[in-house]
DNA sequence: ACAATATCCTGCGAGC
DNA sequence: TGCTCGCAGGATATTG
């Protein structure tokens, strides 16, 4: 799915765009992220939470297409046309949002080294890419951000969180918001399905330094990037410069 | 505790 | 042209 910047960017597009309008007789009180959820709050307190997976967008005023799985009609006639190829999304209503909150890790933009660095002490064992990704640990990083992360910080996907020294800790951390700031800025990754609520195109794949490089030469070193599986996922890394 | 796999679903490009 | 394979931004359940 859109990851985090992803789902931030689609947030503060329909934040300007729907905040004020009714929709089924509620007035929208704001639209929040948590993690990779996007929320519509009501007045009465209820939300309708959206996770767009693999595949999903969110797009305001835009003409249903073959992919459209639902249209949300506003008050004034304004539309949400949620678009899905793959049918993973979702999207619900719920009488408050402590519903789904519960299972989250904490937010990666507001995560404090203390906190970071006390959670990984926890999973000494644990690959430090698939805990980065892991929505418990850490909530809002995919598959994009974690090879970005770890190539940033230099560490490589397969290294165990209990091996880290804390220089590559707080290399990690700082680059979990450095690089999620980043791709923000751009409007996120569009690498194949991702437009943004505008229809648009988000431009941070300009910036991928491993992700979906496979085979072509890192940007830091000049080796070639290699690509592994682990769990099922692709992790690219520089078997160079990440240690 | 952790790892690997299957699963939901559809489409695309590569290779034969 | 048409087939099969592998791949795709997620997350969960199951099994080892």
């Amino acid at each position: 799915m859109p990851e985090l910047p992803e789902v931030e960017t689609i947030r503060k597009q329909l934040q300007e765009r729907i905040v004020g309008k009714k929709l089924n007789g509620k007035r929208i009180t704001a639209v929040r992220r948590r993690a990779k959820l996007l929320i519509i709050d009501f007045v009465d307190g209820s939300s309708l939470v959206f996770h767009l997976k693999l595949t999903g967008q969110l797009l305001f005023n835009a003409q249903p297409s073959r992919y459209t799985r639902k249209v949300f009609v506003f008050d004034d006639g304004a539309q949400l046309v949620f678009n899905d190829l793959r049918k993973f999304g979702w999207w619900k209503k719920v009488k408050s949002f402590k519903e789904i909150e519960e299972k989250l890790g904490p937010e990666p933009l507001t995560l404090t080294l203390t906190v970071f660095r006390s959670r990984l002490v926890k999973r000494p064992k644990a690959k430090i890419k698939p805990l980065l990704m892991d929505q418990r640990f850490i909530a809002g990083i995919g598959n994009i951000y974690a090879d970005e992360i770890l190539f940033a910080s230099q560490v490589q996907p397969i290294r165990r969180a209990g091996g880290l020294s804390l220089v590559e800790i707080k290399a990690i951390f700082q680059n979990i918001k450095k690089v999620l700031k980043a791709a923000i800025k751009a409007h996120g990754s569009s690498s194949q399905h991702y437009l943004d609520a505008r229809g648009k195109k988000g431009q941070y794949v300009r910036y991928h330094k491993v992700y979906r490089r496979t085979g072509q030469k890192c940007p830091r070193c000049a080796s070639l990037i290699r690509r592994i599986k682990m769990g099922g996922r692709s992790a690219h890394f520089c078997p160079q410069c990440q240690k």
